[in-house]
DNA sequence: CACGAGACCTGTTCGC
DNA sequence: TGCGAACAGGTCTCGT
């Protein structure tokens, strides 16, 4: 499920409430449960829960696809990878399905992480960087410019699908919103990202921003059963659009595999290199 | 260095 | 209706 954009959804709803949920800002957690033990990167189980009781939830923001919850002593990430979901829950409910991590909080309220695949990780660290410290530049971060985005591109010679996916080189853009993304600006997915001129890069950048601003403001995108709450998926240009016409031109959308990924385009809008 | 395949997992959908 | 195959928002590791 969540790319950068659903991801700030999340956390923006733990962080404000929702007109049903209370917010979990402030709260202190009184201990933690872990029913799946993969689910936990780091430290051990017994660690983690003994480390974590008494903590208060000061902040909670995203960096990439990871939330971050700034706890009293610790950093609490979580990625929810793909199909990894946070809930707010009242105490004594039952455990649900897919439930993974609960964390019980005070005020009669549970944060749950709930993730069917099982692709989820959560960390308990004292240091940031050693999980995030391999992160590529924030998209919508205005500190990063059209020409530090074209040097970038230039830095390598790799195709611009699997680039955009590498979260070392830009943090947070995953299968949906890169299709998105190149085809707002009009270049192919295959295109070797050295033969990107400068104004095409600024392109790139600006569509980057773009659609993610759009999902944002949309609460991200839902589909299948897995994320809730968004609606961007009604917005999509080519993602899932295979043979659809073009909102540009009206050419059949495309569908190849990258790096087995699903990849979605405009044969016309985005010529093969 | 760049790319592809396989692994980690469960659930849904599609074709026969 | 049943059943196997293909596919799904992500990332890591290994081999070439």
């Amino acid at each position: 499920m969540p790319e950068l954009p659903e991801v700030e959804t999340i956390a923006r709803l733990l962080r404000q409430g929702t007109p049903s949920q209370p917010s979990i800002l402030g709260r202190q957690i009184l201990g933690a449960c872990l029913l799946w033990a993969r689910s936990l990167a780091e430290p051990s189980r017994e660690e983690f829960t003994s480390h974590i009781k008494g903590q208060v939830i000061n902040a909670i923001s995203r960096r990439g696809k990871f939330l971050v919850f700034r706890l009293s002593r610790d950093w609490l990430l979580v990625h929810l990878r793909m199909s990894g979901d946070l809930l707010v829950r009242p105490t004594g409910m039952p455990v649900e399905q897919h439930d993974r991590l609960i964390f019980d909080l005070e005020g009669n309220t549970q944060l749950v992480f709930n993730d069917a695949r099982k692709f989820g990780r959560a960390w308990l660290v004292q240091k940031l960087d050693g999980v995030l410290g391999n992160l590529g530049p924030e998209p919508l971060d205005r500190d990063l410019r059209a020409d530090d985005f074209y040097q970038r591109l230039h830095a390598c010679r790799r195709q611009l699908k699997p680039l955009l996916l590498d979260q070392a080189f830009l943090a947070g853009l995953g299968n949906i919103y890169v299709d998105e993304a190149l085809y707002l600006a009009c270049l192919h997915p295959l295109r070797p990202s050295n033969q990107v001129t400068p104004q095409q890069a600024g392109q790139l950048l600006d569509a980057t921003r773009t659609v993610l601003r759009d999902a944002i403001t949309r609460n991200g995108a839902s589909i299948d059963w897995v994320y809730r709450g968004g609606d961007f998926q009604n917005y999509f240009r080519v993602y899932q659009r295979t043979g659809q016409p073009c909102p540009r031109c009206g050419t059949p959308i495309a569908r190849i595999t990258v790096g087995q990924r699903g990849t979605h385009f405009c044969p016309h809008c985005q010529p093969a290199p």
